[in-house]
DNA sequence: TATGAATGAGTGTTCATTCAT
DNA sequence: AATGAATGAACACTCATTCAT
């Protein structure tokens, strides 16, 4: 059983590290496995196709990013100082993991696997929707903002800006500078007054 | 020089409708020119590649965008109106392109072609940034704004939002209601106060 | 010692199954011991490899064959009512195995194991040759008639004739009309007059 | 068009050349149109895949094998030495084409392409039939006899003692002796008394 | 005996691209 | 400019076989 996983985890490793470097078309199975240390064949044991490592790889993604927030969200005090964690931490994972990231909007239009990214999203939107309630609840937050609406609306434009950095080093000023403007851009969309 | 527009743009809208059934990976150049009533030497006649689709799509797309809200611009007496069609623009356009999207998403990670992105995508950032700034001028919205930041800022969190309804099928309330939250949202996020 | 022999028609059964159902090439050694509730490795416990299984079932459809006719020998009281019979068993085994027959031609081609074909048949033909000689000898057949070679035509031409009625389904006429066509060929062929 | 049957000939030849030599398995495309002097890829402009050698090897040996038949034919001047040169020839083809021959009965398993083997040979069985139908009216074959069931029978007769000596090496007593044997069957079994 | 995870050689097939016409 | 036959490099994937347990 642990065995298994390691070799798994292993070969997702390998993937992430070839992938970056290469990109999705170029990357090969040869090239993956070899850098794992196993034979073709043990790829096929642990997926069933080079196209479904992409869901495989974004899953890690966003399960690194949201162990993270989390991990700050329990040292936040309150939940505007929660959201600044929260645009850092996107942003540094954005940065460590730049290369792969655009393979995960890439493996969209490969096959349409749409609800593999839904399922893969769904705990983020809503544990931030939860967040957002509470947020209201204690008249935080603007009392007509539709929580769910609204977390997808705040992950969607942070990443959206760390993409817009990182990806396409659109950074012309000092990135706390920038993250300042985002965090009171959201705070103003937000609060309560 | 009018017949090779016209040929050209045959192939682009035969290579739209392919790649949209299709997906990027499994349409071939053969599909395309069958598609497009040509021979197959006769893309490479106007296309250097497979990929040079991908830039030349999204180009199309965007313009498309571009053409559509700046119409809307003129028409709009105060800014958040305008805010509020290029909402509606945005969403309209993601609808009708919701297929090709993705594989313009994806075409980031075939080549890394950033640069095209960028080349494609800055007369669009510039251009609001401009009417940001005029925004500002006439105290509508914050002194403390940077256009620039602000237009890539509303930009990515308005597509994000139409992507996550059109392509994410992510629309848990009626369309109008969804769209008054955005604009709310992002008036919020600038208004002067 | 049992146990093993269990085992093995297990798998020899399975095999059949798995053959008659996919062919050769499509088969694999994990559809058959999947069938046969084993192991991977146990198939090479009793077959040495993938194509040894061809010669096996062939082996065990001419014991079939063999054992029924000799039953119906028996029960004879001629050479021409036995030669009815030997026609129709044939056909009836021709039907039951008719998905694998085919098969035991086709592994004919994959190794040139004629051989092994030699050794299986040659029985058939020796026993069938025994019975014709006394034909002979009884001045029921032909004292033309060299045993051997019309005990391989004999063969031959029932089995053609099953084949191309159940592998072929070139069956245009009652069933039992065409035996006795059959048969009276035979019986034209060879009768001492 | 002269060109393009040039190129599946080509193929055709080198193809039945590699496959009496390696057998089906062993054979590999890079062998065929390495033979045929071309690439890779115009193998598939002309055959759609490397199982469809098999019916187009199997219709080239039958067509070869008709036209010497037909024109023995022609220079028969009764029924009975027609058969004895149908003899003959079908025993010259099966021993030139023999490492093919298998090769066919295999692809018969390969996938079940039975109605391929159908539309090959039933120009055979009819224009035979034909034949033995003049035969019939002439007076020189028993009047009970039905023409195509006979057709058939006597096809499938030639061809297994053929195979069997060709493919099997059972060939104990001289070849024209043999043949002597096969004839006076065939005769015995269809001559009107 | 039995297992089944691991192996890795082996090949059919695709398709972007070229180029002679 | 237009064609489309020919190319051939490149690769995902399969599966018979092995062997440590």
């Amino acid at each position: 059983m642990k065995e298994l996983d390691d070799k798994k985890s292993r070969l997702l490793s390998a993937a992430k590290e070839v992938l970056a470097e290469k990109g999705l078309e170029k990357a090969t199975i040869s090239d993956i496995v070899k850098r794992a240390g196993m034979a073709q064949g043990t790829f096929y044991l642990y997926f069933s196709s080079k196209n479904a490592l992409i869901p495989a790889i974004a899953n890690d993604l966003l399960q690194t990013m949201l162990h993270k927030i989390k991990k700050e969200q329990v040292l936040s005090d309150d939940i505007w100082s929660f959201f600044h964690k929260m645009i850092t931490v996107t942003f540094q994972v954005t940065n460590s993991y730049k290369e792969v990231l655009s393979l995960c909007y890439s493996g969209l239009a490969i096959d349409n696997t749409l609800s593999e990214w839904d399922r893969i999203y769904n705990p983020y939107y809503s544990w931030l929707a939860e967040i957002i309630a509470k947020g209201i609840e204690q008249k935080a937050i603007r009392q007509d903002v539709d929580p769910l609406v609204a977390a997808r609306m705040v992950i969607g434009l942070i990443e959206s800006s760390a993409e817009q950095i990182y990806l396409f080093n659109k950074l012309d000023k000092p990135l706390p500078e920038h993250q300042q403007d985002l965090f009171t851009f959201i705070h103003h969309a937000l609060e309560h007054r």
